[in-house]
DNA sequence: TCAAGACGGTTGGTCTTAGA
DNA sequence: TCTAAGACCAACCGTCTTGA
């Protein structure tokens, strides 16, 4: 089997679960009062790019949530985290320091759009006092407009919290799957995507929002695993 | 009306990596 | 080898919303 044969494959669960849990979601759409699982693995997917050879969406970021023992997060706390706040002081904005995807997100923006000057301090330190993130919150907002219409899929996969679990082995092979970091490519990312203005080379090449495992070797049975979660998975 | 759970905002912790 | 900085969450707490 090569990796396309294999990316073919993982396409197809993802397909499966579209189905299984009635259609892609969007963060603009989704709330807490919705039937989430406790814990779980999130894809997020390019609404403006397909795969090479298909009509699928391609998958831009994989997470999870709760890989440290004793951790209590779920995954919908993860995901609002990406959403950003929706009242409050910093309404239709969010906190870039408290979610990596955001972070990323913002970077490429004031990349793209030639705004390091405007935003010096976008994704320095993990706090930030009032004022800075007021200055800040155009951008957040800019980049809770992007994250929330990006169509995701999730599966249950309700292990106990650990680096070891199952959603850290799957979150973990999918990711270094779906990698052209440092690969011949498959599905390569349309010259339109926004991480190509990324400052991230794993970014950029890997063409998904992930850093962490982008350069590593995937272990083919993932897809097994994932198939076994996408038949747990329960629609919202 | 009120209890349970979701939300917003902030700070802290652990692990990895780069440089001295 | 040691240390500092960065990456990536996780936890906490007060406020708000929902629904029985």
């Amino acid at each position: 089997m090569t990796r396309r044969d294999d990316l073919d494959e993982l396409y197809r669960l993802f397909d499966d679960l579209e189905a299984r849990v009635g259609g892609r979601q969007t963060l603009a759409d989704c709330t807490g009062y919705m039937d989430w699982p406790d814990r779980g693995v999130y894809f997020f997917f390019a609404p403006e790019e397909t795969r090479e050879t298909t009509d699928q969406p391609r998958a831009t970021r994989v997470g999870t949530h709760a890989v440290s023992e004793g951790s209590s997060t779920s995954l919908w706390d993860r995901l609002r985290t990406h959403r950003g706040a929706q009242r409050g002081t910093y309404e239709g904005g969010g906190n870039h320091r408290g979610s990596v995807f955001r972070k990323r997100v913002g970077e490429a923006l004031v990349d793209r759009d030639g705004l390091r000057e405007t935003y010096p301090q976008w994704g320095v330190g993990s706090t930030a006092k009032r004022e800075l993130r007021l200055d800040e919150l155009d951008m957040e907002r800019r980049v809770s407009n992007y994250l929330r219409d990006l169509p995701f899929l999730w599966v249950a996969v309700d292990d106990e919290p650990s680096a070891e679990s199952q959603r850290a082995y799957i979150e973990r092979n999918v990711i270094a799957l779906l990698s052209n970091y440092q690969h011949d490519p498959v599905d390569p990312r349309s010259g339109e995507w926004l991480g190509t203005a990324s400052r991230s080379k794993k970014i950029r090449e890997s063409g998904l929002w992930n850093v962490n495992h982008v350069d590593e070797e995937y272990d083919p049975a993932v897809l097994n695993a994932l198939g076994d979660a996408v038949e747990k998975t329960q629609p919202l």
